[in-house]
DNA sequence: AGCGCACTACGTACGGTGTACGTAACTACG
DNA sequence: CGTAGTTACGTACACCGTACGTAGTGCGCT
């Protein structure tokens, strides 16, 4: 009758350790590390509660002991991860700054191919996440705006960021692992988007599709979406 | 010996229809009706396999004849949602038009609101995703650019209207269905966010949840998210 | 006309999942 | 010191995606 109590709780505020039975065998930190290295080796699919489990040498049912459900452990992976953003003192631009905020989620997203897909279902402010806001914060005290501002700034570079990372691992993701070679898979695409541009019916992404001919500047891509975000919130003049 | 040649194409290159066997009982648009209906109904959660199968009152497996896979079936539900946008005569003022597509945007997100959750994993060009694109180019005619640069304003849009919602949706849900009551839920984070901030590691979170102490208008944050957007990528003057 | 094959339909079965629950060992507090 | 609260973990259940086999159906070819 231990009453487990699944209350819905958010877990950063359930104390890590209080004080009663005996020694938990595991800190947060392992779990997320364990279920962290499942993750970038196997994909998101392959975390499961028995693989993370069995990563730590532990019973299945002990997690529960830890993480009380399943979405839980996922906090803990992303705030795990959010802990290898390098933080550093603000230069006194901001815009520069922000930017290099921007490339080093980047590089931690393509580094946690499963970031993207997690990030977009995480509510709360873990630990990690609060030192990092706060790291923002202090790179955007050069621009005279107000919290709230500085905060839709974040948010929208962070979409920003996050998008075109998914779209750079979908890409990359569909050219590999399959059966076909990667040039009929494109083949059969094309054909496809071809024979739907033919028709007639959608002249402009006939026309899109023809300027774009050459392999598309992905880095140039990125490099214009974050100035574009950067200059939606420079003071005008 | 079918050969059923699970092979990773796109399922809309596959023609619904090839005149051999006997006639297909159910349309992909029928299958994705009821797919949307569940998830509208129960969330996403409770699309799966057999319960779309129930709702169209045939046999789990007879589905995958229509859908090699179940991602295909998420894709045949984005693409049936995709066809609720409501396309108008471009106005000729490129910027209301965008915004109205923005607006849209939101709204189904809001009707369907697992939307954004499959918006992330999706790669092909699914028919209804054609025609919203060649509108979105159409209203963006009157704008002096590379179809490149169009395209990248739409999935500019595209991120921000979508991590705009993601966002709504969760603070919404989190305060639904929770055996604690609203206020009590509330508390608990403010208690915990209090007393992180409270440590003075974060001074500028601090000030800022300080700034922010009323309710959020959140309509005007979706306004002014969808303002930048559009400035961005406004020729100077 | 009639044969054959590609297709539909669907039941069964397998390996996997999250997790509720019960039991046993253990430790800090009253 | 007892006892309450915690950790550890095996078992069990409902559900998942889907591989596979079988039976029936009707178009296309000879």
């Amino acid at each position: 009758m231990a009453g487990r109590a699944a209350r819905p709780e958010v877990i950063w505020a359930r104390p890590e350790r209080t004080g009663r039975g005996p020694k938990p065998a595991y800190t947060r930190a392992d779990i997320a590390a364990a279920a962290v290295r499942i993750a970038d080796a196997g994909g998101l699919d392959a975390v499961s509660m028995r693989h993370v489990a069995a990563e730590l040498g532990c019973g299945t049912m002990s997690l529960y002991n830890y993480v009380p459900r399943k979405e839980d452990l996922y906090e803990l992976m992303v705030d795990a991860v959010s802990g290898e953003h390098e933080l550093w003192e603000p230069s006194g631009d901001w815009r520069a700054d922000m930017r290099r905020v921007a490339h080093q989620s980047r590089d931690l997203m393509r580094r946690h191919t499963w970031l993207p897909r997690l990030m977009s279902g995480i509510y709360g402010f873990s630990p990690h996440a609060l030192r990092y806001l706060e790291h923002c914060l202090a790179c955007l005290d050069p621009l005279e705006a107000s919290y709230g501002t500085k905060m839709e700034l974040v948010a929208m570079l962070n979409a920003v960021v996050t998008m075109y990372v998914s779209n750079e691992l979908a890409t990359a993701e569909r050219t590999r692992s399959l059966p076909w070679s990667e040039e009929e898979e494109t083949a059969v695409r094309i054909a496809y988007l071809g024979g739907q541009v033919a028709t007639g019916a959608y002249p402009r992404m006939a026309a899109a599709f023809a300027e774009g001919a050459g392999p598309i500047d992905l880095e140039a891509v990125f490099e214009r979406a974050v100035t574009r975000v950067l200059d939606g919130f420079a003071p005008r003049g």
